[in-house]
DNA sequence: CTAGTTAGTCTAAAAACTAGACTGAGTCGA
DNA sequence: TCGACTCAGTCTAGTTTTTAGACTAACTAG
């Protein structure tokens, strides 16, 4: 299957990949909630090839996570900002963020520190049961296949979320 | 910049993007998520192309997100499992299963449904503040880069979390 | 002996990525 | 008015990655 064409999968998964499953996107797209706006300011920030950058932006904005507004006129100059639906990743990059502190910051501690402004605490936010409120991983989540979905069927041995 | 020296930023999203931030990658842990294990299960539920296929399986197993088990000797054959580091991917995965149910699921609802153990109920995991137990996103959390950390350096006008 | 299983590898063509120069429409200072 | 600068891209040519599909190896089952 072309990558292109993953997109029609039925599997929620499958249709977010197509948009954040990319080389570079996930970096743009942390760099936006970082307040970055500005072509160039991407540009040399990530040191993405002009090209390549472009190009992701254009898909970003055609799935409308993000889009131009112009910002003066003569010449017209456009900044990319994230939309409603962009902000609603903000989950995805902070337990990106989360997983990357573990394994690949140094002693010194996690390069970017995040502040919940309500409490004034520096925090690594974690995942919640919405409705016991208790803290959830792999481990107590069992998902399966709703039927008539037209996703693929369950794996017939289960779920390992379980597994030691 | 090449996609291969994109893990050595100061950054965690970009250590972490280098590892997941790849076609095909994100949908491969899913499914390991959902049970499977075998190279062919793997190729026939994606229909990734098998040589895509097996240079990810090498990559995610190099960076020891995945681990190769014997299960069956002469001939040998090993299936691919989560390591632990894997497993700490499940927030990640998650989320973006909620962002693609909100933006991508029809009148049907989500195909994949989450049962919470604990509690027996089917859920959307959501972002809390491990300090204060309120629920976060993208408007009440701060970001800022650590002094000395060697990240790049906040974007002068700040972070646009607040934005109407 | 033949067919089937499983986990890959091989090949050639197509597509995507990359570096770096270049363009266009202006501004700014001298 | 000239030259340098800004910013958001586009163009080009070379490199790398992805893709489809056939093929291989090492068995087992009938």
């Amino acid at each position: 299957m072309k990558w292109d064409e993953v997109n029609k999968q039925q599997c929620s998964v499958a249709r977010s990949s197509s948009v954040l499953g990319d080389r570079w996107t996930l970096l743009i797209l942390s760099d936006c909630f970082l307040g970055v706006r500005n072509f160039d300011q991407f540009q040399e920030r990530l040191e993405i090839p002009r090209t390549t950058l472009a190009s992701r932006l254009q898909k970003l904005e055609q799935h409308d996570v993000l889009y131009r507004k112009q910002y003066q006129s003569s010449p017209d100059r456009f900044e990319y900002r994230l939309t409603d639906k962009g902000r609603d990743l903000y989950p995805v990059l902070s337990t990106i963020l989360n997983w990357g502190d573990k394994y690949y910051s140094d002693e010194a501690g996690p390069p970017i520190l995040r502040r919940h402004v309500s409490c004034g605490h520096d925090i690594q936010p974690v995942l919640q049961c919405p409705e016991c409120e208790k803290t959830v991983d792999a481990h107590n989540v069992h998902a399966r296949t709703r039927p008539q979905s037209g996703a693929h069927p369950d794996v017939s041995r289960g779920p390992i979320q379980r597994r030691a």
